[in-house]
DNA sequence: AACCCGGATGAAAACGTTTACATTTCACCG
DNA sequence: CGGTGAAATGTAAACGTTTTCATCCGGGTT
């Protein structure tokens, strides 16, 4: 049925190397014959049969993206980004996402297993053990956003720390003297960096003024919640700082049903630049994320690990953000309108 | 080096194709042989290879997903409908997205060959030409979106008619006589069937009220020119429908300038239901796609037409949409608070 | 006791490549 | 003109499965 490389040797009365090599761009074989096998190929059509030709190479040309379920924008982001470099590179892509716990990834990274060349590992399950089990060392793999100190791996993560230190500095900047922080979850990574970001930034920035933290999850409520605590605050801030934008979007709600006016009366900056972010009333302030960038690296250091399976491994690298001024800390009296 | 079924036939005392039998649940072996079998699989950490078997059984076990350069919500929404799809039936899933062009399009459609066993396609480029010239017949397929209408392949749509038809009536229900519409490009699928929806249901529901068309092309800036537009008319609408939620929210600005009020001098309504609608003052009521069903069916269908190869496609199927009513076309004096 | 039948197992072919090795060709040199 | 070596091409093994067909074995039927 389909047209195998046989058929285009018998057509172009050659041997089955000689097309092979024709085709893979051999020098050992004369310019000529490589344009007629050439010419043949394409006018039977003909395309190499990939699992023939990775049962023999070992190779499958294929990238493995293992991915949680992730909200909107950061998702389309980051595919986005590993689907440029892989493309460039010449490589496939497999994508499975949307795990919910950590069996579920593990099942879905043994799936994986002999079809992949290497993996993109993002995953908030994933820990030492967890890789030791489901995946086999033999494995090139480069793990997004993870707390884990890895010689086996390459590790590739948000500068989270800098960006909450920069805006922070930002804040404090402007005026603000007392800047106050929403956490996030305990257990999150970026969430801890971004808190020690804030603390560290107060501490060289503003060393008389005392760090006020309230805890939240990343959920809208929760900021909502430390909006409430801050706007009856005894001692009112003059800048709040949440760990991410839709605890901001959150805490703007509570300060507009306190009658606080941002920036007016008090500033206000997000992080992660979710497109809501400048399109809430006044825009927010926040930090945004290369996250095309973060996967177009991984993709790259996948690639190079791949091809030079001996090489050392890179520290740990991180990828820079971009603080975001917009209406929310900006008191000047712009007009609202989307950046 | 990696562990074959030869391995594991040696260990057992038993052939290779009583390994193959046992792993893949042949009724032709012994309970006690496949315990014996399975247990020393496990115990080796066999895992089979995917290229040698798709080699002899000509089939991949993948499904390849080729998108368009997609916003955030609507991709990862998508890829999420898919993916929970295609794990439930033990798919993998072969993304290539972000194609700008239709060259790249085919591109990449060529460069799947051979390494899924059927296909979804959700391209703006993609014509009956496009398909016969990359796509080869043998191969299953849907299509998402398309205008195409094929009985060679599945087509997957979203029911913008219906939903802009019901978004309509929506308007017109809640006393606002006079609904103006907000249209899209016009080489654009969904837009054309949005367009036809509002017409129709004006002439079924307000024959004596005419159908106003304000061009636009799916922009914020387009949506903003149209407001003004709409706002210096000399006889002033009552409501406004625009073709999608960005022109919506340019359309709201541009109302804002002009001291029209939403709700209360003019309703508003968009379409999609992007994250931002509902964070938006006021939150806009718009129509809701249900993308993650949309993906979820596609898979479905095309899964279905790998199985059972020979069975009548199915006419083209289309996904209902819901009419999401907030506050921009509410106009009872509830707060505005995300829904 | 000869026969047959069905169930469990094994041997080997087949899938479509790549590539190590063998063979042919041919120009050039002594 | 035979020999040499390099360049071009061919032959066949190998990759790791699945599956067809053959074999073996035990028990029931005649």
């Amino acid at each position: 049925m389909a047209v195998t490389i046989r058929d285009v040797a018998r057509e172009a009365r050659v041997s089955v190397a000689s097309v092979s090599r024709a085709l893979n761009g051999s020098p050992a074989v004369t310019d000529e014959t490589r344009q007629r096998i050439a010419s043949i190929a394409a006018r039977l059509r003909y395309v190499p049969h990939s699992a023939a030709r990775s049962l023999i190479t070992k190779r499958t040309q294929t990238i493995g993206a293992l991915l949680p379920d992730l909200y909107g924008e950061f998702f389309s982001e980051l595919i986005r980004g590993i689907d440029l470099a892989a493309r460039a590179k010449g490589l496939h892509l497999l994508v499975s996402s949307s795990h919910g716990d950590a069996d579920e990834a593990a099942a879905a990274l043994r799936a994986m297993q002999g079809r992949v060349d290497g993996m993109l590992i993002l995953s908030p399950h994933v820990d030492a053990e967890f890789l030791r089990a489901n995946l086999p060392e033999s494995t090139p793999a480069v793990l997004l956003n993870s707390a884990l100190k890895s010689t086996q791996f390459d590790v590739l993560n948000i500068d989270n720390y800098g960006g909450a230190h920069a805006m922070t500095r930002h804040l404090l900047d402007a005026g603000h003297a007392g800047v106050a922080f929403i956490g996030g979850p305990d257990d999150n990574f970026d969430a801890q960096q971004r808190e020690r970001g804030y603390r560290e930034a107060m501490a060289a920035f503003a060393p008389k003024a005392t760090a006020k933290i309230v805890a939240g999850d990343f959920s809208e409520e929760s900021g909502y919640h430390a909006g409430r605590v801050l706007a009856k605050d005894s001692k009112p801030v003059r800048a709040v700082f949440a760990a991410n934008d839709m605890m901001a979007v959150g805490c703007l709600r509570a300060f507009a049903e306190a009658g606080l006016r941002v920036p007016q009366d008090v500033a206000l900056a997000g992080f992660d630049d979710i497109p809501i972010a400048r399109y809430i009333t006044p825009a927010l302030t926040t930090v945004r994320v290369r996250i095309a960038d973060l996967g177009r690296s991984a993709l790259e250091s996948v690639a190079t690990a791949i091809e030079k399976p001996g090489r050392a491994r890179n520290a740990a690298q991180t990828l820079a953000c971009d603080v975001v001024v917009r209406a929310s800390s900006r008191d000047d009296g712009r007009p609202t309108k989307p950046v």
